[in-house]
DNA sequence: TTTTGAGTTGTTCGA
DNA sequence: GTCGAACAACTCAAA
């Protein structure tokens, strides 16, 4: 029997359903938590600052969880490999546990140390707990990764159910001597001059208990009209799981289970359509996995020529909420403010950078990679990706959101827009999401003067669409 | 090997 | 106001 083992979180700061630390517990001595920031070992992306006010928090409550399990969770940053050589010696740990992340930079990082520890007679195992299933098990007839999201996500249904989660272990065995911990407040996860971060207090609660709660709340409440409300980003109509998803406080083995168990009170149909957005997590990790350029190159390499116009001050107006478009504004601002943004404006602002400004995807996903809760670097590039058309299974060329449309359509009752562009809140609903064709009159009546509370259009949308088009149009014509 | 049906989320135009 | 078609071919995945 071991003396000790070493459980390394990482992206699975939770202690139910957590194989990793079962397996320390099951190996029967003491169990050392370890936590490492390891800023190097993430590759060319290093956490973004709303990422790392998530991880204070997250690292904050898994602390005091373990604490009441019997063990300290220690705090150490540096290169992993060196960090977890140093602790070794410090401790009489015999075995290193770990659950699997699957970005390119950590499966090498990985891929050594596993390799460094076992040659020097140390066991070191890891476990699937981020996923339903591993990127490299779900394959086409041809035994090739999947392509498209369709087919991928029948070969997923046809595999066994999900494992069912499994507990929070009993009591932790702490070990004789503790290796010296960092103190969390000494790595400078908050920001401080200025605090950005009262938006994100007020919209979350990063921990396992946190995540526990949100899943609840939205199998009682949202899930019901999840096909329809998913859509109204007015409303709170989807689970907002995702940056517990992303950070391990919450497993999709759980969320699949608790969610299929409501099946039985709710419909099949909303049931299945939240799974099928799982479904696309997994499909997310899988073109990664087996494409780990994703986040810097085009899926599709003839996006290499295509012509984007990279311009820093229409790319501030974006970041800012100042494009005069009220719907992309709002998500944009939604977006600073709490960390999040809805997706179904996420698509509508992406579409806009892309499409209607033509700045390269690459701009947007570097701007949401800093400035989300959630940011996943699977989620991010595949679906960034996606809106540019370059991605696998992406939107068809010619699908270029109009955001006074959409606007229009998915918060017809402008609660979404009053929300986060106050300065437009006494619009009428037929002018709120095209203020630059509002009487003057009405503008006078509702306090707004365009250019002055709130910028005209910052480029026009028809004529904006039919650049795209043309764009995507000489992608074709030099393919020859 | 060849064939076949299908492919997250849209917009616009004309009948 | 509503509806269907066009928007471009192309690639994927399975039969």
């Amino acid at each position: 029997m071991p003396k000790a083992a070493l459980l390394w979180f990482r992206q699975d700061l939770r202690l139910a359903d957590n194989p990793a630390l079962a397996a320390a517990v099951a190996a029967g001595g003491a169990v050392i938590p370890l936590y490492i920031l390891d800023e190097q070992g993430m590759g060319n992306w290093p956490l973004g600052g709303a990422s790392r006010w998530w991880l204070h928090g997250s690292l904050a409550t898994l602390t005091l969880s373990l604490a009441r399990a019997g063990v300290r969770l220690v705090l150490r940053r540096g290169p992993a490999a060196t960090v977890i050589e140093d602790v070794l010696k410090e401790t009489d740990a015999e075995a290193v546990y770990w659950n699997r992340c699957y970005e390119p930079a950590a499966v090498a990082r990985d891929r050594h140390i596993k390799q460094q520890l076992r040659a020097r007679g140390v066991t070191a195992e890891s476990f699937n707990s981020a996923l339903l299933f591993e990127p490299w098990s779900i394959k086409t007839g041809q035994g090739t990764p999947f392509k498209v999201f369709t087919p991928f996500w029948g070969a997923l249904r046809r595999q066994p159910t999900p494992a069912a989660p499994m507990p929070p272990p009993p009591r932790l065995r702490a070990p004789e001597s503790m290796p010296r911990s960092d103190a969390l407040d000494g790595w400078g996860l908050l920001p401080q001059r200025p605090d950005w971060a009262g938006g994100l207090r007020d919209s979350w609660v990063p921990g396992e208990s946190g995540a526990r709660q949100r899943l609840a709340d939205f199998i009682d409440s949202a899930l019901r009209d999840y096909p329809a409300g998913r859509d109204r980003p007015g409303q709170v109509g989807t689970s907002r799981l995702s940056p517990h998803l992303h950070w391990g406080e919450i497993s999709p083995r759980q969320v699949w289970h608790a969610v299929a168990a409501a099946a039985s009170h709710i419909s099949d149909a909303a049931v299945e359509s939240y799974l099928r957005e799982l479904g696309w997590r997994e499909f997310t990790h899988h073109l990664l996995f087996h494409w780990p350029a994703l986040p810097e190159e085009p899926w599709r390499p003839e996006f290499a020529r295509f012509p984007w116009q990279p311009d820093a001050k229409l790319l501030a107006a974006w970041q800012r909420g100042q494009t005069g478009y009220p719907m992309v504004d709002a998500g944009m601002r939604e977006l600073w403010h709490t960390g999040w943004m809805h997706n179904r404006v996420r698509m509508i602002a992406a579409s806009f950078l892309v499409k209607d400004l033509l700045i390269p995807w690459q701009e947007g996903e570097a701007w949401f990679w800093d400035t989300l809760v959630d940011a996943d670097l699977a989620q991010n590039a595949a679906s960034w990706q996606w809106v540019a058309g370059s991605g696998a299974d992406a939107a068809p060329f010619f699908r270029i959101f109009n955001p006074v449309g959409q606007g229009e359509r998915f918060d017809p009752r402008g609660d979404f827009v009053r929300r986060w562009v106050p300065e437009l809140a006494r619009l009428p609903d037929d002018v709120l999401h095209k203020p630059w064709l509002a009487p003057a009159e009405t503008l006078q009546a509702a306090d707004v003067a365009l250019g002055r509370d709130y910028p005209a259009p910052i480029i026009a949308h028809g004529e904006a669409r039919q650049r795209a088009l043309a764009a995507f149009q000489s992608l074709k014509a030099t393919a020859e």
